[in-house]
RNA sequence: GGGCGCAUAGCUCAACGGUAGAGCACUUGCUUUACACGCAAGGGGUUCUAGGUUCGAAUCCUAGUGCGCCCACCA
């Protein structure tokens, strides 16, 4: 044997050892050696597919680490053990930073037109669309390259048709005239999934609409105060809504009043939807820009008055006074106009929450537009029997409520978006493409090769494992819960893991805007690819979110020294004549303890990874391995010359070796490929598990 | 407005009904022939507060305080 280095250094062996594995052709299942008795059992996890855009973040770097030990450790238990790796095409997000790219060479995507850009977006992908690849590369992920996919690929782009075309034919799929969320910058619709929330120091406007003729209403007056957070929004008012049991209002539902600067009369109408205790319990209704003033108006038969376009500003419908003006600039003319008419009744400060585009940050107009719905009641039913009936596990359980919650409260799902990176509509001409998350929803089985009947979906479909982000249970998780059940009859995956999120070490969330964000590339860098799987799964425990700090790292990159150490001195001492098993019926003390001890271990970090408890199995190994293999003994063999000594310290090196793998699989690798013999398996990754059942 | 999570050694976290542990940091020794990325020994906690249940509570219950996150069509 060759002289090892005294300190183990990542660098030197990390990327031949990765060479390898990709060589020997094993992260495919059909090239594994010969099949234990009974066949091999698939285990298959699908990658959640990385944006396009992306890089590796933290977060990615835990979520492939926990996949790959499942894998890893599978395919070491003899399961055909599949990890189908691919990425997202990810629309909005992606269109954007092509859009940001060509802005800096001052085009726009105008200026190109849809088929030059979406020709750029392309070009994009093939030069920057398989970053995070060679990340998880170097992260050591055991995925099955050959497989990899691409949400827009030729093959997935007839699954999202047939997708389509399935919900169409059966009535689910819709087209409307309906009030959206609609970003004005990236000029589309969004889901209220792809909203996010702004605090604002706003404004309560009470405005006065009065009341024709001498009528009276509460405290005398000859007006109605309603509040709105949005004055501007009054020219394409509709009605001034109350609750139907609110006493201060009884005689005025049914007769009308005037709006304010347009002077139209409008009618008084009731609705259940009213909260008579919020302000003065009247509102005014707009159905044409906001979502619940819309649905308020369909039960009241009010006509959609469209006073802001697509770009936010004021349309012709909102008069002379505004056209053309930015909502913005509207309101400040508004308000000064009721003051100046004597309308305006009080302001008050208003905290308030804003939504706004997830994806530029920009406020979300609501306005009405044709768009394409798929119906949910149906589908979220199925979504959540399947958990109900406890076909599908959340782990932790308690994310569970997060999915049944949303389900129980679903609206129909606006599935399309007005850009150009997507897939198109079928049966739309040529406006529209879908939301992303409608491709991202058939990943479990448009990856195996549906709605072809595919050997592969044939054998590994359903999958095992479903290894995710807690944000997307309900943007992604449970779309492919239905879509599976939908299109396969089969619940796509049996276990949910919603690992931990990665904080930064304040306990604020990683982000590069807030400089807040560790970049995991650094971290292999430095430490090397295991000693950073180390850092993370070692924090991993619990389910808690984790304060990110290095000294795990550290940690992790100490304890790969250990074994490479201990792995140098029972190679020294034994040279080269290492025994992959144990003793038959060990004469010493010592020896049959140590024997007990590493199946007992086995058999706990086993249980662990089954229970997917990935920082209790690796806290276990490390205490075995450093504290009684090492510590114990390592130092009581010593001195010790016998033939069982020696067996035992050689197999349970070896045993060690196989435990540790899936969490730092370069080097315990490397250390196999060292002092293995030629009748060892040729190499750790399918070595086969120790035995946990003695 | 609802929901969830967390509060344990200086720091980051385990333990989840029976005498409180780890990693890092700290102290004191060690060129002990695998490892100073190491070895040996050691210091450090009335487990957020107040009640309660129990023979016994960090662990269960109630209330409170402080952080963090999520959901929601109070205009």
């Amino acid at each position: 044997m060759q002289e090892l280095a005294k300190a183990y250094n990542p660098q030197e062996h990390e990327d031949a050892i990765y060479a390898l594995w990709e060589k020997s052709g094993f992260f495919t299942p059909e090239n594994l050696p010969k099949p234990p008795a009974g066949g091999r059992k698939p285990f298959v996890i699908m990658l959640p597919p990385p944006n396009v855009t992306g890089s590796l973040h933290m977060g990615h770097a835990l979520n492939a680490a926990i996949q790959d030990i499942l894998i890893r450790s599978k395919r070491m238990r003899g399961y055909d053990a599949l990890w189908v790796p691919g990425t997202d095409h990810a629309g909005i997000a992606t269109q954007n930073v092509v859009e940001k790219m060509l802005k800096k060479q001052g085009v726009s995507r105008h200026d190109l037109g849809r088929e030059k850009f979406i020709e750029k977006v392309w070009e994009w992908k093939e030069q920057y669309g398989n970053t995070i690849i060679g990340q998880l590369k170097k992260l050591g992920a055991s995925c099955d390259w050959s497989r990899l996919r691409f949400t827009m690929d030729a093959g997935y782009v007839k699954a999202v048709e047939a997708a389509f075309r399935h919900y169409y034919e059966k009535g689910l799929i819709y087209k409307g005239k309906r009030v959206v969320s609609w970003c004005t910058r990236c000029q589309t619709s969004l889901s209220d999934l792809e909203l996010e929330y702004k605090d604002e120091e706003s404004k309560l406007w009470h405005i006065r609409y009065m009341i024709p003729g001498r009528e009276r209403t509460i405290a005398d007056r000859d007006y109605i105060v309603v509040a709105t957070t949005r004055p501007e929004t009054l020219l394409g008012d509709e009605a001034v809504a109350v609750h139907p049991d609110d006493e201060r209002y009884k005689g005025l539902v049914g007769k009308s009043v005037i709006l304010p600067i347009h002077q139209r009369e409008i009618p008084m109408i009731a609705d259940a939807a009213i909260d008579m205790a919020f302000g003065t319990g009247a509102v005014k209704v707009t159905p044409a820009h906001d979502i619940t003033d819309f649905e308020i108006s369909r039960r009241h038969d009010l006509p959609l008055r469209q006073i802001i376009d697509e770009r936010g500003k004021m349309t012709a419908e909102a008069g002379k006074l505004f056209e053309g003006a930015k909502v913005l600039e509207a309101r400040e003319r508004i308000i000064a106009e009721l003051e100046a008419q004597g309308l305006l009744d009080k302001e008050e400060a208003y905290p308030h929450r804003i939504a706004v585009c997830y994806r530029c940050g920009t406020v979300i107009e609501p306005i009405p537009s044709e768009q394409w719905f798929l119906k949910m009641d149906v589908l979220a039913q199925k979504a959540l029997l399947a958990v109900k009936e406890k076909r599908i596990t959340f782990h932790p359980q308690r994310w569970e409520k997060i999915y049944t919650d949303w389900l129980e409260n679903i609206r129909d799902w606006c599935i399309s978006r007005q850009i150009w990176w997507g897939h198109k509509i079928p049966l739309d001409g040529e406006t529209d493409v879908l939301d992303t998350w409608f491709s991202s929803a058939l990943w479990p089985f448009a990856t195996l090769g549906w709605p072809k009947k595919t050997p592969d979906l044939e054998k590994y479909y359903p999958t095992q494992v479903l290894s995710t982000a807690r944000d997307i249970i309900n943007l992604w998780v449970a779309r492919m819960v239905y879509s599976g059940i939908e299109f396969m009859d089969r619940e796509p995956f049996a276990d949910v893991i919603v690992h931990a999120t990665v904080l930064a070490k304040d306990g604020r969330r990683m982000s590069k805007s807030l400089g807040t964000g560790v970049d995991p590339m650094d971290l292999i860098a430095k430490y090397g690819a295991d000693a950073t799987r180390f850092g993370l799964i070692w924090m991993s425990l619990g389910g808690q979110d984790m304060k990110f700090g290095e000294e795990p790292i550290i940690a992790g990159k100490k304890f790969l020294n250990k074994i490479w150490n201990a792995s140098r001195f029972v190679g020294g001492r034994l040279g080269g004549d290492i025994s992959c098993a144990f003793p038959e019926s060990p004469r010493i003390v010592e020896n049959a303890a140590m024997i007990e001890s590493a199946h007992a271990a086995a058999k706990t970090i086993t249980e662990s990874i089954d229970a997917y408890d990935f920082g209790q199995a690796l806290h276990i190994a490390y205490d075995f391995f450093w504290h009684t293999f090492c510590d114990k003994y390592i130092e009581w063999a010593k001195t010790r010359d016998d033939e069982e000594t020696k067996q035992t310290l050689g197999a349970t090196l070896a045993a060690s070796l196989k435990l540790l793998h899936p969490f730092v699989p370069f080097a315990t690798e490397a250390l196999w490929q060292h002092i293995r013999k030629d009748d060892w398996p040729q190499q750790l990754m399918i070595a086969e598990w120790p035995n946990i059942h003695e």
